[in-house]
DNA sequence: TGTTAGCACTCATTTTGGTCGAGTGCTAAC
DNA sequence: GTTAGCACTCGACCAAAATGAGTGCTAACA
């Protein structure tokens, strides 16, 4: 059997009636509201025939049909139509949010406000983390007579501080002097290249600090290393409670859950997976292995921070979501942030704080 | 009419019983499930009596009483026996937070967790917010061609950093020296007191990088004075969905819209009202005035962090909420949590990592 | 005078049965 | 290949009836 051109117009009318309102379409309401030119007995055979392909499916025999996993895959895939954001929801973006990239977290926090907003579903957006960071500059800070924070700046300028305790602390000139010896030091040279000779040279110039230098030096090499606190920001999970198919409680108590976890929310987000960096991503339904969100759909970005740095987007709804506006918007988003954190870390433009 | 021993007993076997089932309770069933010694028709008429008296009240004619926010109000301030926390519960607690003050955010997210996981109801979590700082340090550093980085260090020995744009920017050294000159000006003085003249004077000395100085100042002022970024952390929101209350979804979505909002939560847990500082406070149903939350009742408490500075720690459920249980966990908490930072911030223990 | 058994009454909830209508598949005619 | 017609299916909806937990009132009892 083919897929020829009408089983695919009678498809994209199942798919989009049935992604506005959440009901089976049966073949009369397809006749009556899409201008086919042909009668409801016959969509009924072409929609015999797509079931019979598994692009759609009856929930019950008397029943309209719904689209499948399988369905909706070829909409998105080749039907899809993608559509210009108005001008609203431009301004809306850009009104809603501060693009001001000396407060990273607000500025992520707020995005993943107004895309749940705008679209009503759930968005989750992950802080840029960095495939491959070297170190720029190290300082050390007095802070108590047992405390000093090690302050790390990264070459993507993201600035981690450590808090270092030791009985024995430098004064404030030493810490400067060590500060610049470790400058020197990781200067021109990715971190694992120093030599533990290097800092044993270092902790035997000041051997009495030796606790605290071996300390910075773990510190340091930790902020690299440090992978697990990469901050999730969620917005709009309730907006879910809102469509229908998430009217039983049980039902959405899981999908909850499952939104709480930030390990899953990255998971979600596709750990790791940079291959298709600059694409949109779906992820239909079942397609993604978590069996809570087998009535969810995800689609998903990474917007790039700077050259090595990326940071994810996803925005959850209902298998039966929008998928053209979603796409828009993120598409929308991504340039967005692309463009002004590129600017940022590049400093092409001016940008100064008055 | 007088609230005599035994109406007591009733209305706590009333409170006792629909806490744990929600439903409505019936005459019959008290005499039937706790030994009072007396006859459903007693029973029934001393159960008008209370709900003359505003303790109780009926959903409807047909149907059993339910407790009143009077009668709540009533049991929690003079019925109510705290319990104590059995041994896995205190156990549960220490293993699922690794209270480690190096890392407050990680322990205020795992302690919101394991507060939810253990009451199973919602929790949520502010960092502790100095009512009074100052600053002990003040540290530029490089960054860029066109940006240096403020790290200030509080003398709650928070640290928070700075980005500083900026054309001209001091180099390593420079800014080693007006770093200096900035703390020998702050040292032991509020920042308030830092006349303007003191700047000028700065600016004067340093006079081609005088953008540059402005704005370190401006952005170590903006440290104290910044109060709205708390972080808030929430955890178990999708609890709620389990307690039948709450199995309209639209009356859950009005809550976990309510839950979503940062500064809804910070007024929930009161803010500003540290009178009460060291009390556990209960708040029944309508008391807290969000509309959208009168059917929850809201369990919470300070910490404290050092001398001046509190966070605090709520625990939302419904207004049937398991009160005696709610105030023993939340006690032990806040004591874990007083233990555990009072001795890092006061530098009293040992505390040095390995 | 306080307690209790008995009873009529109330009313939300559940059950039952019936109708409605949207939808289907099949067949026969065009 | 398309369409009209028709019998059939089955969930949704509705109203009436049954159920049962609970009440308030009254009268009898200790």
């Amino acid at each position: 059997m083919k897929l020829n051109d009408r089983k695919i117009r009678i498809l994209e009318a199942i798919i989009t009636d049935y992604i506005a309102t959440a009901e089976p379409i049966g073949s009369r309401t397809i006749a009556r509201k899409y201008d086919l030119g042909i009668s409801p007995a016959t969509i009924r055979n072409e929609m015999s025939d797509l079931e019979e392909l598994g692009f759609i499916e009856q929930p019950h025999t008397s029943a309209g049909r719904v689209p499948s996993q399988k369905g909706y895959r070829l909409y998105v895939d080749n039907l899809m139509q993608s559509r210009e954001l108005s001008s609203e929801e431009v301004d809306f973006l850009k009104n809603a949010i501060s693009f001001n990239v000396n407060r990273i977290e607000y500025m992520m926090e707020q995005t993943a406000k107004a895309l749940a907003m705008l679209t009503s579903y759930t968005t989750v957006v992950t802080e840029p983390r960095s495939k491959k960071v070297s170190i720029r500059h190290v300082q050390l800070i007095p802070v108590d007579r047992d405390e000093a924070a090690a302050v790390v700046v990264l070459d993507n300028k993201s600035i981690k501080n450590h808090i270092i305790r030791s009985r024995n602390i430098p004064d404030t000139d030493k810490l400067n002097n060590i500060s610049a010896e470790i400058n020197s030091l990781i200067k021109d040279r990715s971190i694992e290249d120093i030599k533990s000779g290097d800092v044993a040279r270092l902790v035997e110039k000041y051997t009495s600090y030796s606790d605290f230098i071996t300390k910075v030096f773990k510190a340091v090499i930790s902020t690299i290393q440090q992978q697990e606190d990469v901050h999730v920001y969620t917005s709009g999970v309730r907006n879910l409670l809102g469509f229908p198919e998430f009217s039983d409680v049980a039902k959405a108590k899981n999908i909850f859950q499952t939104l709480e976890e930030k390990d899953m929310l990255i998971t979600l987000l596709g750990e790791g997976d940079d291959t298709s960096a600059d694409k949109i991503q779906i992820i239909i339904g079942g397609e993604n292995n978590m069996e809570e969100l087998r009535d969810c759909s995800i689609v998903r970005a990474n917007y790039r921070f700077g050259k090595n740095s990326v940071g994810k987007i996803g925005i959850i709804g209902p298998t039966r979501m929008n998928y053209s506006q979603t796409v828009s918007v993120l598409n929308e988003i991504v340039k967005k942030l692309d463009n002004v954190i590129g600017a940022f870390v590049d400093g092409k433009d001016g940008g100064y704080d008055e």
